[in-house]
RNA sequence: GGAGGCGUGGCAGAGUGGUCGAAUGCACUGGUCUUGAAAACCAGCAUACUUAACGGUAUCGGGGGUUCGAAUCCCUCCGCCUCCGCCA
């Protein structure tokens, strides 16, 4: 959520912003929001008027009892029914424009960093890097899903019994290989620094609201009704919210957390051949990085982020670019966001496999979560997360990119020790 | 699931209808003193909104109510503790 008081003293650069980030009307809703704050603000100053007026009054009736004179304080009494009611009235008033503001204020993106490109679609997106690992074929390479047939390691049928599609059965080498990348995953974070948690996975509505899953993704999480509650899509949402409504002291920063979960998610919408195998599952497995840093940092940190990400898809001997994605391409709460992309040569497409995003003020401003600065007063913290990794599609890539000419699949070196076998087959 | 108790500032802990945003202690910050430190003493020490400023308003787990006035009374939700039941 981007600040009201930025929004009122930035509205040109804010409304440009807006506009770059593809917003339409951007200009009409940054109008509406500030009009709506001017009015809430009249109201607010009424209201506090009136109770300040009541508070004298009801302290000199106080005064008036002790003291014995009765009668005096019946008559103060009578003149507190008409503020009153023009109490109630202004509270209403106050309470209807401030959730009118709120609403405004959710359904505004955040605001692109400065070094973000303008652009509309995945088109306009930047490619940063590209490593020069090439992967060939003296045969046809086969996608992975047929491999994973072939060697019994995904159950993609059964899945289907037990749940639906997108919620795949990992068997034998298969759960075996995923729970190597997990532990590995996890290993290399904990050196670089990162502390690890393990979150509920199912979280409250206030939680959602935090990171920014509500209220505009409602429909692509999972939804348990009778208690209110919703299944993660991504660890990012039980970590980032630890720290609600906290001041942090100076010291306390930067936090630096990573923790595996299922992700859950409803993917409405999605359908067609780039959905096939692993690409898009409603559970999969993830590791996910969580970083609550000091503002000035957040930018260095983003920049580490990515590079400790693109380290572990060098060890384990990946082709992959590194993407900034332009203003019409990156999410709805972030500032700025590298996508990091592996190719798989058998679908002969980029699969992402990371997203490592600044969320500036944007999370902590909805989360309250602020740390205590040199100036002893209170700043919202920024926010950052990235996936290190998500399993599927680094599946789907290592069966895909490291099948051999003999059907069997070769396991990377690093994974070796958590496997305990060297190819799948 | 049943019965009872409790939820106050960073922590501990007073306060059961009237200058209570809240005693006191500890912790913390600044100052005096000291060669330095400790001790002692003095001062400060929640958050948010609002105002050009003085100031004002709200918050004692959350929400609602009674009252001129609520940390204090009532309702409700949440959480914690104790006992019983059940259970991995």
């Amino acid at each position: 959520m981007l600040e009201i008081q930025k929004i009122r003293q930035e509205t040109a650069d804010v409304v440009q912003r807006l506009t770059d980030k593809k917003v339409k009307d951007a200009e009409e809703k940054v109008t509406q929001i500030l009009e709506a704050d001017n009015e809430r603000r009249e109201w607010l100053i009424k209201l506090e008027q009136n109770r300040a007026e009541m508070n004298k009054i009801a302290k000199s009736i106080g005064q008036l009892m002790k003291s014995g004179q009765k009668e005096a304080a019946e008559a103060a009494k009578a003149q507190t029914a008409q503020i009153k009611a023009d109490i109630k009235e202004y509270e209403e008033k106050v309470r209807l424009v401030e959730e009118k503001t709120q609403e405004l204020l959710y359904s505004l993106p955040n605001l692109p960093h400065s070094s973000v490109p303008v652009g509309d679609h995945a088109e306009d997106n930047e490619t940063i890097y590209q490593n020069d690992v090439k992967v060939e074929f003296s045969f046809k390479p086969q996608p992975h899903w047929e491999l994973a047939k072939k060697h019994d390691i995904i159950d993609w049928e059964r899945g289907v019994k037990l749940t639906g599609a997108g919620f795949p059965v990992y068997k034998g080498q298969g759960a075996r290989l995923q729970r190597a990348l997990i532990t590995f995953f996890l290993d290399q974070a904990a050196e670089a620094g990162y502390t690890e948690i393990q979150p509920p996975l199912i979280i409250n509505e206030t939680s959602g609201y935090g990171t920014g899953q509500l209220p505009d993704k409602d429909g692509q999480m999972y939804h348990i009704g009778r208690d209110g509650f919703y299944l993660i899509p991504t660890a990012e949402v039980p970590i980032t919210n630890l720290f609600r409504n906290e001041i942090l002291k100076a010291d306390q920063l930067p936090q630096k957390m990573c923790g595996y979960t299922p992700c859950f998610r409803r993917e409405a919408g999605s359908y067609g051949a780039h959905v096939k195998g692993l690409n898009r599952l409603h559970q999969f497995d993830k590791v996910e990085l969580v970083q609550i840093v000091h503002p000035e940092k957040s930018y260095e940190v983003l920049e580490q982020m990515t590079s400790y990400v693109e380290r572990l898809l060098t060890q384990l001997g990946m082709p992959f670019r590194r993407l900034l994605l332009c203003t019409g391409d990156s999410s709805f709460t972030s500032a700025k966001t590298f996508d990091l992309e592996v190719f798989s040569a058998a679908q002969e497409r980029w699969l992402e496999v990371s997203s490592i995003s600044n969320f500036e003020t944007y999370q902590s401003n909805r989360l309250k979560l602020r740390f205590r600065g040199e100036d002893k007063k209170t700043h919202l913290v920024h926010t950052l997360n990235g996936s290190a990794l998500a399993l599927p599609r680094i599946v789907a890539s290592i069966l895909e990119n490291n099948q051999l000419e003999d059907g069997r699949i070769a396991v990377p070196e690093v994974l070796r020790p958590y496997t305990g076998f060297e190819f799948i087959g």
